[in-house]
DNA sequence: TCTGGGGTCCTAGGACCC
DNA sequence: TCTGGGGTCCTAGGACCC
């Protein structure tokens, strides 16, 4: 069967978002930043076009965005995320088969649109996703997923949709693609490439298997093979289950004190252990972290771990809150400006086929009732509702937010009022 | 002074076993 | 005393993605 994707992106997704509901935004440049306020993570064009780079550090950037009135935004994944699934919403108008690839990105299986007008067909995506939810897209359209990254961004330098299907058009395409710019190719591939002589998404192309085997390994390989136009990457219709879940931030401020950093891993811990919960997994084992920066001063970066195996897999917050702290005592040196800490469960198992062990089993029925009821709880009322002594109330760790717009969507305090 | 958070997959190398 | 190869499992590190 001839396959054929769309791909669907929102641009400059998170200054969008903020632009749908502050419409004087329009036209401004905008950035939206990273956790803790750290970095660029989001340009609307203009600012872009002030030369403000993705992953920028903001106190690089601050007089830039002084000298040009550059509205400045702290990430608000609350109401990113639900724009995200309005926008979806409308997608799955347009297939029954939609792969949610990203926050802001979807595939679209279009191999039953094969006889339809296809540049039609995008267009109407392209017209109906902004009328609908406010959020500008492009729509890129080929025979495989790579390609059609392609084809998108090449629609976004473009009239907002591109449709490859012949031969000339694919390669006329490639060619107009940086090897860098190739789903799959990232920095040190493309340095690497460039010494090849491998510049454009072409020549990568025209690559034997066997080179690019050897440099890229074999997920190189099937990165080519789609850019030949043999389909090698499948739409995924329904998430596998993690096999990792890693929960983590940067403080705030550098912190000293083992309390403060105490309660921001207990903090941490429990969102962990709910997310565990909520995709039906238990751990095996869990890797707590800390670290001091590695900027400040790279000679002297501290980081160290440790791993811990749990005689059963678990859910527990009360287990994973209590062993996590234990690592983090081991791995805690007095002295350092600490910077960030976290956990990462692994060794993920469903939870219906843990073993029971003759010892624990009492205490699992236990923790496994009341973790059901503290869900529900947090799901009534908010996260905050039920924390743990050791979670503290200094919050010395919290991230700084200092430009959070409102949550329009999500709640009703922050509903935009007309007067 | 100030630099995100959350994932996946592959490979190489060592330990261990037969 | 010296001598072998193949398989599996685990981990660390490195690449990639958004």
């Amino acid at each position: 069967m001839t396959s054929l994707f769309a791909l669907v992106d929102c641009n400059n997704f998170y200054a969008s978002c903020e632009r749908v509901f502050n419409p004087t935004l329009v036209g401004q440049p905008i950035v939206v930043l990273s956790n803790n306020d750290g970095c660029v993570i989001a340009r609307s064009n203009e600012a872009k076009a002030l030369g403000i780079g993705m992953g920028a550090p903001f106190f690089e950037i601050r007089e830039l965005v002084k000298a040009h009135g550059v509205h400045v935004f702290s990430s608000n994944y609350e109401l990113y995320g639900d724009m995200s699934r309005r926008v979806t919403l409308i997608l799955s108008e347009y297939t029954p088969h939609l792969e949610i690839y990203s926050i802001d990105e979807s595939f679209l299986d279009l191999s039953n649109f094969l006889h339809v007008d296809l540049e039609q067909h995008a267009r109407a995506i392209w017209e109906r996703v902004p009328r609908a939810t406010g959020i500008p897209v492009a729509v890129g359209v080929a025979p495989t997923k790579t390609l059609a990254k392609i084809a998108n961004r090449l629609a976004k330098k473009g009239t907002g949709t591109l449709v490859l299907r012949d031969r000339e058009q694919i390669e006329q395409a490639l060619r107009a693609t940086a090897v860098a710019d190739v789903w799959g190719v990232g920095r040190q591939y493309a340095r690497k490439l460039a010494g090849y002589g491998v510049q454009t998404a072409y020549d990568l192309s025209c690559a034997t298997d066997s080179f690019v085997k050897k440099h890229l390994t074999i997920v190189g390989l099937r990165t080519v093979k789609e850019l030949r136009g043999e389909s090698c990457l499948d739409l995924e219709l329904a998430p596998p289950p993690k096999q990792n879940i890693c929960t983590s931030r940067s403080f705030g401020e550098p912190l000293t004190e083992l309390t403060d950093i105490e309660e921001a891993l207990a903090a941490h811990t429990v969102r962990c252990a709910s997310k565990l919960r909520k995709q039906n997994s238990c751990a095996f084992s869990f890797t707590v972290f800390l670290e001091t920066s590695r900027f400040t001063c790279p000679t002297q970066h501290y980081h160290q771990s440790r791993t811990v195996k749990l005689e059963v897999p678990s859910s527990s917050e009360l287990v994973l809150v209590a062993k996590a702290l234990e690592a983090l005592r081991a791995i805690y040196r007095p002295g350092f400006r600490y910077k960030k800490t976290g956990i990462i469960v692994s060794g993920l198992v469903p939870a219906n086929q843990v073993q029971e062990s003759l010892f624990s089993a009492n205490t699992r029925e236990r923790d496994n009732s009341l973790m059901q009821t503290l869900d529900g709880l947090r799901e009534k009322f908010g996260h905050g509702i039920v924390k743990y002594a050791v979670q503290g109330t200094s919050h010395k760790w919290k991230i700084k937010s200092e430009n959070l717009s409102p949550c329009y969507t999500t709640r009703l305090e922050d509903l935009i009022k007309a007067y």
